[in-house]
DNA sequence: GAATAAATTGTTTTT
DNA sequence: CAATTTATTC
């Protein structure tokens, strides 16, 4: 194996190839190339490749890693086993569920399928849903899971109070239904993979055997039920390999736990440990900056990266008056940038929360930047897309609950609350699954309800029966027409209506796709696949387009303009963590990758007054601002503001407030203020490219985004040249020529206009 | 009893 | 502001 493409540190870690091995790599220090370069090097050692294991965070990442694996050792390469913790589980379970009383149909259970589960429990429990809500619950159950606590467990070291015995209660139910739906939820996939191997030590053998060298990247984001796995996978061979930066942890949330990473040394004694601290990401300037910030953390483990390459730029930062100064700021620094031949496809722009994303948008698609955002609604949470799945799922699993519901009376087709409820009460009582109420009607129900109930259930009947002599992309498209799924909208001419008709078009797609490049296609593999994938997952950075995400999501990946917005106390760090200590340093973590992701050139920029969740607030600046050392930071931006914003300040001195107050402090109902602006939201551009649609966005500081000479797209009158800006701030007026209408006028703050290229 | 219109309320981060 | 709950009409 030629391995002189990597530095001492990196060909240490790919050359380590026996026993316990932690590689502690700082961000951008080429720890995936180390890691491909070991895998190949253990091919090339004469280990079968079918007997390596490498798990990644996301799915991308795994088949990034597969792809650089056969390319270095050719055939063979994709013989390796390279998934998340949840696709290896799931592909596990498939083969030997059955040992545990599910049936390999089982369906996985996203967010919302868990929530109408816990929501519906607690109005069965007749539990007051404002003391103990579902979200509550919901993370409660999550957190015991990946501790590997059942009820009884987590009941055991909670307090004894009435709380805890009702989430005690509702823990156990959920499981109970979840059972009965011959359903898992996420966090099920690892906790049932070690019920497995733990009731079935044959089983466990059998992956031991297969499995004799483990990766595992991300470590430091692993919780204690992936641990478990690899330690018990590992048992044996000892030959693990971990990578992961104590730095970039930033799930603990999700019950990741640092720990894992930092005791890896007590916990495997003889470890060999290899430090990656060459930083071939990012300029010095950057570098420095994110290294100041994460000194101001405790307990990391002792590292420190450093860089030959340049200085580079200053970080810019900018002070806006509000979030839409600060996207406009943005779209003008992007469009000088676009002057000087950079390519948008180079940028990025990243957020704490995904509600930023919305006035960052608005703003891109008026200044005709082409952009594109991940996280947020993935296409298969989209209402209608969900429903087709729904369907899917009851087809395959007729014991899942949850998706008969959800689709029972969509379209409509006149079973309401009350019939539903009689349903599921019959079948509680019979103790089978809702489907089978939909043959064996309920003598309780009258005439009408009791026929519509009866042709639903003769409908699915009759798509099982059809499911068998057809393909899988076939059967969708029946099952869309006969359910009239796609009618309904049709019918609907606005523009979501089109949408949604557009999306259940793409939705057959994917599975012809998903056919077409699968070996063995199975409609139940094709729902493992929709549940698992996220929406990162399908991204392609290959278009021209700005990517927007949130910090969290930005994860493992790098750009080389990286615009970081909304640095404020209560933005960034969340205000959640203010009165948490480890809380507060996950938020400077998270900041530390953030400022990592860029390779040339780093903007920051944060608002003295921002609406957010609906809410004005006035934040004072981060304070991992004042952690970046003043010499790295290009201020000037801000004495400049008064340029680029002419007249902005007016609009900023009396604020008005959405609602004064919700309540009045007797607790009576207070009187809601109104903005009085008319906020005309761009509804359909998501993952957006074509602004034509545009509509007004309110403004002044749109005047930012509009020069002379620019060409523009008016809503109504369709293409002209700007000839003039008028006057400043809410004043401004813009003068436009259009070739079929002649010169018009315009105030420029709330012109229907997007830019053109 | 079901479908629709009006009112209320809450939002970090996600495999 | 959208998602959900509640009131009202058919």
């Amino acid at each position: 194996m030629n391995l002189d493409g990597l530095n001492k540190d990196q060909r240490k870690a790919a050359e380590t190839l026996e026993g316990p091995v932690l590689i502690l790599a700082g961000a951008g220090s080429g720890k995936t190339r180390a890691l491909t370069y070991r895998i190949a090097n253990l091919i090339d050692h004469g280990v079968k490749p079918w007997n390596i294991l490498a798990i990644t965070f996301t799915n991308k990442a795994a088949k990034e890693m597969r792809e650089r694996v056969s390319s270095l050792v050719g055939e063979g390469g994709d013989e390796v086993w390279v998934s998340t913790f949840h696709s290896m589980c799931a592909r596990i379970l498939r083969r030997d569920i059955e040992k545990l009383g599910y049936t390999r149909s089982f369906t996985i259970y996203d967010d919302d399928d868990q929530s109408s589960v816990i929501k519906d429990l607690i109005k069965q429990f007749n539990i007051d849903d404002k003391a103990l809500p579902a979200r509550e619950i919901k993370s409660k159950i999550s957190d015991a899971k990946n501790k590997l606590q059942a009820p009884d467990d987590w009941f055991s070291q909670s307090p004894r109070d009435f709380r805890s015995q009702q989430i005690h209660d509702l823990y156990d139910a959920y499981e109970r239904r979840l059972r009965h739906a011959n359903a898992l939820d996420f966090d099920d996939l690892l906790v049932r993979t070690l019920e497995l191997f733990a009731d079935h030590p044959p089983v466990l053998d059998s992956y031991r055997d297969r499995f004799q060298y483990v990766h595992v990247d991300e470590y430091q984001d692993t919780n204690f039920a992936q641990y478990s796995l690899v330690k018990l996978l590992t048992k044996k061979s000892r030959n693990l390999c971990v990578v992961g930066d104590d730095d970039q942890s930033i799930y603990g949330w999700r019950g990741a736990d640092i720990k894992n990473i930092l005791d890896f040394e007590k916990d495997f004694k003889d470890a060999t440990v290899v430090k990656l601290e060459q930083n071939y990401r990012s300029t010095a300037n950057i570098l420095e900056a994110a290294n100041q910030v994460i000194a101001h953390n405790e307990g990391r483990m002792e590292k420190s990266l450093w860089t030959e390459l340049p200085e580079g730029d200053p970080i810019e930062l900018f002070c806006a008056g509000d979030e839409r100064e600060e996207a406009a700021w943005i779209c003008d620094r992007i469009q000088q940038l676009t002057i000087a031949e950079r390519s948008c496809g180079d940028m990025s722009i990243l957020y704490r929360a995904n509600a930023q994303s919305r006035v960052l948008e608005e703003m891109l698609v008026r200044a005709g930047i082409p952009y594109r955002i991940y996280g947020g609604l993935r296409f298969y949470d989209r209402k209608e897309v969900k429903d087709i799945v729904a369907y899917l799922r009851c087809i395959v699993n007729p014991a899942d609950d949850v998706s008969l519901r959800r689709i029972i009376n969509q379209p409509k087709r006149s079973i309401g609350d009350s019939t539903i409820t009689e349903l599921v009460r019959y079948a509680g009582e019979k103790e089978m699954p809702l489907y089978s109420a939909l043959v064996d009607v309920p003598e309780t129900l009258s005439a009408r309800p009791r026929k519509c109930v009866r042709e639903f259930g003769e409908l699915m009947n009759e798509l099982v029966l059809s499911r068998e002599d057809m393909s899988i992309s076939e059967f969708v498209t029946l099952l869309i027409e006969k359910t009239q799924l796609k009618v309904q909208y049709e019918r609907d001419l606005s523009d979501e209506g089109k949408n949604r008709v557009e999306n259940i078009q793409e939705f057959i797609g994917s599975v012809r796709e998903y056919e077409e490049a699968t070996d063995d296609p199975s409609l139940e593999d094709y729902l493992e696949n929709v549940a698992l994938v996220s929406d990162l997952d399908t991204a392609d950075f290959e278009s021209k387009a700005v990517t927007l995400m949130t910090v969290h999501s930005s994860k493992g990946l790098e750009f080389p303009i990286v615009f970081l917005a909304g640095l404020e106390e209560g933005v960034f760090p969340s205000g959640r963590s203010f009165n948490d200590d480890q809380r507060m340093e996950e938020e400077r973590r998270l900041c530390y990758v953030a400022i990592t992701r860029a390779r040339e050139q780093l903007y920051i920029s944060y608002a003295t007054q921002r609406m957010l969740y609906n809410q004005v607030n006035y934040n004072a600046p981060s304070r991992f601002l004042n952690e970046i050392p003043k010499r790295l930071i290009n201020d000037e931006w801000i004495s400049k503001r008064e340029k680029i914003f002419p007249g902005a300040m007016d609009s900023y001195q009396h604020p008005t407030p959405k609602r004064a107050s919700r309540y009045a402090a007797d607790g009576t109902a207070g009187v809601g203020l109104g903005t009085g602006v008319n906020v005309l939201g761009i509804s359909g551009v998501q993952k957006g490219f074509t602004p034509s649609l545009a509509k007004a966005i309110p403004s002044i500081a749109v005047a930012a985004i509009f020069k002379e000479g620019d060409r523009v797209m008016h809503r109504k009158f369709g293409e002209g040249d700007v000839l003039e800006i008028r006057g400043a701030g809410n004043e401004a007026r813009i003068v436009i020529g259009f070739a079929a209408y002649g010169q018009k006028e315009f105030a420029l703050s709330i012109a229907p206009i997007v830019k053109v290229n």
